[in-house]
DNA sequence: ACGTAAGCGAGACGGTACGTCTTGTCTTTTG
DNA sequence: CAAAAGACAAGACGTACCGTCTCGCTTACGT
């Protein structure tokens, strides 16, 4: 899947410029009509009509429709939930995980939720999904559980990453898989339940 | 979402009988063409044309491709992984654990993957998937962790609903969330990890 | 075409006899449903779910659309415009033609039309139409003809069916064939203008 | 109904220009599959698959089946039965007469036929063929018509219009409505006949 | 009176064609 | 050379009827 948003490496574009205009138009009309009408409302045809753009621009940036609510997604993703970061690493998950479950009922919910359907039967679109989405995270994620067990926080002999998918598993799991909606309340407690197995034996907090 | 294989109720039906082969050609059609070539390889069309069944005796029955294939998955799932059973609970909920990553690695786990995706779309699919695949699954579990707590061997603050989520959210994150691959050796580690944290604390690892 | 009116020759038929209302019913839906909404409304399903009759009882009798509608017509036709009778030749004809024209705008005109249509694809209805319709009424009409050849009011050299071709063609050809309505105007007009031409040279009438 | 020969009126037809093989490939599948199997086989269907071209292709240009007919006739009509001309009107409007007939017994008189039927349920149709076909060859008799009766061989107190349905009314009544063979000698007796009526009283015959 | 043969309702079935929709490619002109 | 416009091939969609079939129930005649 290509990756749209580097410029050309060529020293000076020949012809007419690509239209930014264009790009932003495109991708503010996939948001419209995921937002209003779901992922099957947002077809190639519809987009087009709705930006204003022509379909061979799409189809010349993009090759599926997948790709194309991907880089939206990759965007809305960034912007609503940033990686963890911060000093104290046990609030930096807890808060990580609670910007995770708020993102995900809203619009990026929407978009990860159709682009799982496109995955199973697209293996670019999984891979992609994992390139720009998963993997960063999840790194990220295990990043931050590294410093909690440097800090003594977390048991040392679980792996990082299992550790993650520990922490996210449920929340994923409820959302994605069941479909069901995620409250601040369910993802309290999976991390309190979650924790309470990680922490190094015979040292209760609190 | 109609579900197809109840009997008539009333006494004495009136009119043709419904034809038996004619259903189980279009299932052993579904199962063949999601086995070859993915859930979109199963269309309504090529369905009807390799059972060798008229397209409206599909349409006479299913509402939709996804309820088609929902009845697949169920007949599926029960065959291959069914509810947890068994004196030793613990022993139970890791059999059990296993056998649905198994399951999820064959032709049932393509047609859940498939069928996500059109419940993103369709809330008729995702009501029809809570209340035939998952709800009745989850309260099998629950009941089984119930008899684990008063065995003693899990905590007695945890909601067994809970800590089902627990054990299988890290399971279907991997392999429906991201698609990944899952492993005998993922899920009895991830097994081991959530069991450390549900073990009344008074009891030493064993 | 089977005729199906004629009850059966055999001396006492065997079995539960034939439903006298079903037939009723099923006409009169045909009726009602052409009416309506054109030969295309009465589709045999439409007829059958109208007049409350099982769709196969339907085809027990009639083969197929064509001749159930053209059982109507005949029915319709022999009463709304009766071949032509009375002393004065001439004027059996002239009302004849009348009653002709006014019939072709009504339920007969209908029918009559639609089947045109369909005998263009199926000879059987072509055949039934000539046998049950056509030549009768042309054989009417041509002996009234040759009445009035007798009578001198006609030339002796030109055939009595040519006579009818004369008259009768701008009436069908204008209704069946440009379908356009026909007005009693137009058919005394075409009338006198033909008779101007059949009349003996030299004995001018009125 | 539209009439798809024109060409735009705008100056420069923006876009990928329509495909005039497309156009012809369509005409000609429905020009053999009516020869070969009657109106019926022509279903768009089997037009599409015929010619090679998608179904999408005829609708854009075509609203049904019938305007596709029309097309056809219209083109073959006027190859194959030009509207009358030359010095001699009574010759003309024999000749004329005689080609009509001849015409109705090849393709053209089956794709008027098939309209016909459609016409009854589609007041689109008729209209289209009084448009296309009736209207301008009735006023091109009309015309010649009144060229007779500069020259004395025609009566002036006959419209020309009404001499023309008694010309062409019995050709017309014998082969569209009763669908019986047309023969070169039933036309030259109608002719024979209707003339007899519509010549000057003084005219003596010739 | 009773069996048996047909008529009848209901409705499932294998088909065909419909007209629409979307996909992804192509061929033009315009900027 | 990009973009807009829009024609094109392909193929699935879900629907409408077709004409056939298999049921179980009803009605009347023949023993």
């Amino acid at each position: 899947m290509r990756s749209n948003s580097e410029p050309k490496s060529t020293s000076a574009a020949r012809g007419r410029p690509r239209s930014l205009e264009a790009r932003s138009a495109i991708l503010q009309a996939v948001h419209d009509l995921v937002s209003k009408g779901g992922y099957n409302a947002a077809s190639i045809e519809a987009v087009a009509a709705r930006s204003g753009v022509a379909k061979t621009t799409i189809y010349r940036w993009w090759p599926n429709r997948a790709s194309l609510v991907l880089e939206l997604l990759v965007e809305t993703a960034n912007a609503v939930a940033p990686p963890p970061a911060g000093s104290d690493p046990m609030r930096a998950l807890r808060t990580e995980l609670l910007l995770v479950a708020e993102a995900s009922e809203g619009l990026a919910g929407h978009l990860l939720s159709a682009l799982l359907g496109e995955a199973e039967c697209d293996p670019e679109v999984r891979d992609a999904l994992q390139q720009r989405i998963f993997t960063p995270r999840r790194h990220a994620t295990a990043k931050v559980i590294r410093q909690a067990q440097e800090a003594g926080e977390i048991r040392k002999d679980v792996a990082p990453l299992m550790a993650g998918e520990l922490l996210y598993g449920p929340l994923f799991y409820k959302k994605y898989v069941r479909q069901e909606h995620v409250t601040a309340a369910f993802v309290k407690e999976v991390f309190k339940q979650v924790m309470a197995g990680l922490r190094p034996a015979r040292a209760p907090r609190k």
